[in-house]
DNA sequence: TAGGACCCGCTTTTT
DNA sequence: GCGGGTCCTA
């Protein structure tokens, strides 16, 4: 049954993306052009149409975007008529599908790891191995990056280390290193693979591979999950790596794939992201169909006139001019500054000028650097001149190192034996470092597992300090079934010792975040769940992106301000008045991508994304003393001589495209900014 | 053995 | 400006 409002709501091929009735569908939709609220009406519509909702997964990248589609979907039922409808990351569905189906996936107590808990690990692996470690020039995070590489792509070892370590060159040389190397490399990782299993750990990229490999090998396994799925909806379809597709592809026997993507926008090649799921999806996937959208809602056609030029000076073939169904607006603005504390000033101004003067919120400004490092000028700034902005993107808070150490309670009495949350917790208390930690851990993971873990602790550790930290953790074990009650208490027994271990912002940054940390324990039911989804759970990415409003744990989203984040967390977001960050020589692409023509194309297409997400305003900075370097013909022109492709996306950008300013205004520049080495005390002091 | 002081290198992007 | 590593001292 379709609404009255069905015509009204969607353009033709929207239509027949919402209301495909094919068995699988792969909906290519260019930037703006309505992906969201497709896969939105999609759910919306297989609901009205009758099946129930609880066997529709929407499957995303960000719990923020899984979150949106389906609060958008349930809001067009009465109340609880959409509540079924599930959606999360990859990630997380697949940790809740171990959860389900403990038997199937042969996992019942283990421990979400993150990337600095599966560093911990290489580390004391590499310490295990001093000898094949020794043979190495590798750091134990280039060991981590290889294996996950590996699993991701779904390539052996070799290729993997020909790939990242070698720039995948093929020559003799290449060769024999890679020979010399791998056995070490090798014996390095399946130490850690082990360790890993020892310690009931599971990283990222197990979660999908456990999940993918039962799917893969065990019929019952597609049964089961078939009785509980019918209709399978991808978001971002470009993005989604080799390992992914393993996951995806039993579900085309057992269910209706409907996968939505951008081949335009694919930014995430680093994590093994392979655009040909797209482009090969109708090879791979029998009976399927690809539909096309192609007007766009979002943007100005000025603005369209600069993505797709970019696009189109790519050897890439995307097939894709974007029209926008705006004719009217100004032409993107290209700012010309000499350093960051100029950018920063100027996109202050006019935040502030489209604030006083345009009726602009602070909302609706969206300011898009490369890097989280690189916005720290701006956030300086903008404190300094009160604009609000939230920050997406960098550090997450449970990855916080003061939140870490009252978590790895919690972790700890949820699996007795993850020694990353031993070692953490044990070296937190004075006088116990690295060598007794792990020596007392030994006798700890030995155990089996059955005695309260108090004594074991008090065994392990003798003296006073285990007597002391046997009893904590013994007493608080007590409160394992009330995770809100557990961390309070756990706080509680810590704090006198965080203020100390962080005594230098403590009262002012880190002391308020365990109030934020009570209240998300609070939000989960047991502690398995805060430990796994928490983590999994990018809403829980509130570090300064969240307040405390009431009682109630809510995004400061509903507040007016900035927002202030990397392009790679952007996708998806649109603001009326967008800044680009820093479009320089050097940056885009980046000088660390002009050895590989693939990797520049990934830069453009991150540039791509950027410049689409302006509704009406498109503003770019770049810094004028690398144009003019670049038009001397300095440095980077030598650089790039041997290789063939572009060295700046924004090069020979026509006039007729974009107006050109330079940023005058100096004054606003902070005086007392810079490096003052010595101070000059010479004068005022006669020593004759 | 624990912990503090100091220095260096460098700084994509994320579940 | 930050974490990480290293060296030195109690």
């Amino acid at each position: 049954m379709i609404s009255k409002t069905f015509q009204e709501k969607f353009n033709p091929s929207q239509q027949a993306a919402v209301s495909f009735t094919g068995q699988h569908a792969l909906i290519l939709a260019g930037a703006g052009t309505g992906k969201t609220r497709t896969i939105i009406g999609r759910a919306a519509y297989l609901i009205e149409s009758g099946v129930s909702p609880s066997k529709i997964q929407i499957l995303t990248f960000t719990k923020k975007a899984a979150n949106e589609i389906v609060e958008r979907v349930r809001s067009q039922f009465p109340e609880s008529t959409a509540i079924s409808l599930k959606g999360s990351t990859f990630h997380s569905w697949c940790n809740q599908l171990i959860v389900k189906y403990p038997n199937l996936f042969g996992a019942s107590t283990y421990t979400v790891i993150d990337q600095d808990d599966q560093l911990s690990i290489m580390k004391m692996v590499c310490g295990e191995y001093k000898e094949d470690f020794g043979r190495l020039r590798l750091k134990p995070q280039q060991l981590i990056d290889l294996y996950s590489f590996a699993r991701n792509t779904r390539k052996n070892l070799t290729e993997s280390i020909r790939i990242l370590l070698f720039k995948d060159r093929k020559d003799r040389e290449t060769e024999y290193e890679i020979t010399q190397q791998r056995p070490y490399i090798g014996n390095l990782l399946k130490a850690y693979q082990s360790k890993k299993g020892n310690s009931k750990y599971l990283d990222y990229d197990d979660l999908l591979l456990a999940v993918s490999t039962q799917l893969h090998q065990n019929e019952e396994a597609r049964r089961i999950l078939a009785m509980d799925l019918e209709h399978l909806l991808v978001d971002e379809m470009q993005d989604t790596n080799p390992l992914q597709w393993e996951l995806l592809k039993p579900f085309a026997q057992v269910c209706r794939l409907y996968c939505v993507g951008d081949d335009a926008q694919s930014i995430y090649s680093f994590r093994g992201a392979d655009f040909r799921n797209v482009h090969s999806f109708k090879e791979r996937v029998p009976d399927s169909t690809v539909l096309k959208l192609n007007i766009n809602y979002r943007s100005t056609q000025h603005i369209l006139d600069l993505a797709n030029w970019l696009l189109a000076r790519s050897p890439i073939k995307y097939d894709k001019k974007l029209v926008s169904n705006i004719t009217e607006g100004s032409f993107p603005v290209v700012m010309n500054v000499s350093d960051q504390w100029q950018e920063s000033s100027w996109v202050a101004e006019e935040i502030l000028n489209g604030f006083q003067q345009d009726d602009k919120f602070f909302g609706d400004h969206l300011v898009l650097s490369r890097s989280q490092y690189y916005t720290k000028t701006l956030q300086a700034v903008f404190i300094r001149k009160k604009i609000p902005f939230v920050t997406y993107g960098g550090r997450k808070f449970l990855e916080a190192a003061h939140i870490k150490d009252v978590v790895a309670v919690l972790r700890i009495l949820n699996n007795p034996f993850d020694e990353i949350a031993w070692v953490r917790f044990l070296t937190f208390w004075d006088g116990i470092g690295d060598v007794r930690a792990s020596r007392a851990l030994g006798n700890i993971v030995a155990g089996d597992g059955s005695r309260p873990i108090g004594t074991l602790v008090k065994d392990a550790l003798p003296g006073q300090d285990g007597e002391k930290i046997g009893d904590l953790i013994g007493e608080l074990e007590l409160s394992k079934g009330d995770v809100g009650q557990l961390v309070t208490k756990t706080f509680e027994a810590m704090e006198l010792g965080l203020a100390y271990k962080y005594r230098k912002d403590w009262q002012e940054k880190r002391k308020a975040d365990f109030e934020v940390l009570q209240l998300l324990a609070k939000s989960y039911g047991s502690l398995g769940e805060f430990i796994g989804e928490g983590l999994l759970d990018n809403a829980a990415n509130l570090n300064k992106s969240h307040v405390l409003s009431g009682s109630e744990l809510s995004p400061s989203e509903d507040r007016d301000h900035v927002i202030i984040s990397t392009i790679h967390s952007a996708k998806g977001l649109e603001a009326d008045t967008c800044f680009v960050l820093n479009v320089s020589p050097k940056v885009f692409p980046s000088t660390r991508t002009l050895h590989d023509p693939e990797a520049i194309e990934e830069d453009r297409r991150l540039l791509y994304v950027a410049l689409t997400r302006a509704k009406n305003r498109l503003f770019i900075t770049r810094n004028i003393d690398s144009i003019q370097a670049l038009t001397k013909g300095d440095e980077i022109i030598n650089e790039a001589k041997d290789i063939p492709t572009e060295s700046y996306f924004l090069s020979d950008l026509p006039d007729s495209l974009v107006e050109q300013r330079t940023y005058e205004h100096t004054f606003d520049k902070p005086r007392d900014v810079g490096t003052p080495n010595t101070m000059d005390l010479s004068s005022g002091m006669d020593f004759s």
